[in-house]
DNA sequence: GAAAAACCATAGAATTTCTATGGTTTATAT
DNA sequence: ATATAAACCATAGAAATTCTATGGTTTTTC
């Protein structure tokens, strides 16, 4: 069921529009850019270019502007079902509800009438986000010793630290949890939301609240821990910066 | 994902109507009846009726004739939303197409043009099947053992034979594969397709070519084995008999 | 650059999974 | 119905896997 696009890319969904009207069609792309989570992988300007289009790149959804020649479009959406086992979604665009009954006959998901509405693009988006959760990061692991499974919410953690041959997970309750592996190994296990910043630890940063350049710590939201990182993952320390940056304002100075 | 009804009903997919035209109602019923795997648990011929009637059964598909007060269906639709979170499949009927683009707004599955055609409707039925595949029953069994993963396609199998602790597979192509378990546990394990027919056999039905009641034997389609079959298991053996019978034409005496 | 700590390979301990045995129950077939 | 045969079950020891501690090596810290 899930898309490789939607796999090396993230959480992007892949789209491409047919439409012979330029105008249209940037139009939507805007619209789609502003709205993030979607990316343009190509167009085409009638149904046998489409066809090729969405073959070559089997896009997540394809748009398609119906008000000419939609029966041609109709044609092609038939003949797609000889080639393709994952069928994208499809959204059809017109000026009219005269192509709808066809529209809906041919297993599209959605219809958009012109002039774009919004309102309506977004409550199709939401729709189709609702209905095609992306793999919300498997966000919980799993520390198994014998026959015995411990589930851990990975939201729940605040952080890891090594000890030697061990690790120790904080969580959020005040607990520390042992579990017999190096930190290395947790790296590549848990979500991205995880970085490593010192020799000895992994952080959430959901928890993390200030980052102190000078005195090299990060201090936590919760009971204002405070955890050292290090010059080695300098990088990893400026990428928490920026995604903590992304929502909030900075008093500059 | 997979609908409890569903699950304790075997592969029938439960369906209400909401229609106030008892005629169209009816046929919709006679047909759905004859074409098989579908079952009725309500009707209703109001919105308000209907809204109850859906929360109340949960089918797996909801039929609504939008000919009278379309609007107040649509609305019905919405306020399901607020309830329910697996969704039914909504399956519009008109003897217009005015209602197709308010349908595909409400996220309806197909639309049906009265009066009822039977080539529309065994194509939607197609596609609902094509898009919900239901648990077509495990048709791999794994043996493992230790780190070794065994997986054998149950088709290939033609029967298998207890051997004291252990259990003989005897495939298609010749090959046998010892498992060491009993032959109990896979008469639990196996598709419904297996059927144990003595102390010491169950095997697959669609191999079997001959049931032969007097000397108590089975014989398979492949180098005409013969296998026993016992009083114990006479009732299996009516069964095997039934499945079989169906898809033949017997030539009585 | 010295000290500390994570990392890695390995070997023995702990645990689970598998197979053989004998006794018990159930099924078969005359 | 009954003697015979074979599946079934529990169990115990064998085999395989998984886990943890140790010491040596490499990397990181300050």
């Amino acid at each position: 069921m899930t898309n490789f696009n939607l796999v090396i890319l993230g959480m992007e969904y892949t789209y491409t529009i047919i439409d012979q009207n330029a105008t249209s069609s940037l139009q939507l792309q805007h619209y789609l850019e502003d709205y993030g989570d979607f990316q343009c992988v190509a167009q085409a300007t009638d149904h046998e270019d489409g066809l090729n289009t969405i073959l070559k790149h089997h896009p997540d959804i394809v748009f398609l502007n119906l008000d000419h020649g939609a029966s041609l479009y109709f044609q092609m959406v038939k003949e797609l079902h000889l080639y393709m086992t994952e069928f994208p979604i499809l959204i059809g665009i017109s000026s009219g509800k005269d192509h709808a009954y066809d529209a809906i006959k041919n297993d599209f998901f959605d219809y958009w009438l012109l002039p774009f509405n919004e309102f309506d693009m977004r409550k199709t988006l939401l729709r189709l986000k609702k209905q095609l959760p992306k793999e919300h990061a498997g966000t919980t692991l799993c520390l198994k010793s014998y026959k015995d499974f411990h589930y851990l919410d990975t939201d729940e953690i605040l952080y890891l630290k090594a000890d030697n041959n061990s690790t120790d997970f904080f969580m959020k309750d005040g607990s520390t949890i042992s579990a017999f592996k190096t930190l290395k190994t947790f790296e590549s296990q848990l979500p991205k939301n995880f970085i490593r910043v010192h020799q000895s630890y992994i952080l959430n940063m959901n928890y993390v609240s200030r980052i102190n350049y000078g005195k090299s710590l990060c201090t936590l939201k919760t009971g204002k821990m405070q955890l050292p990182f290090s010059k080695t993952y300098r990088e990893n320390i400026d990428s928490l910066k920026k995604v903590l940056s992304k929502n909030s304002i900075t008093t500059l100075n």
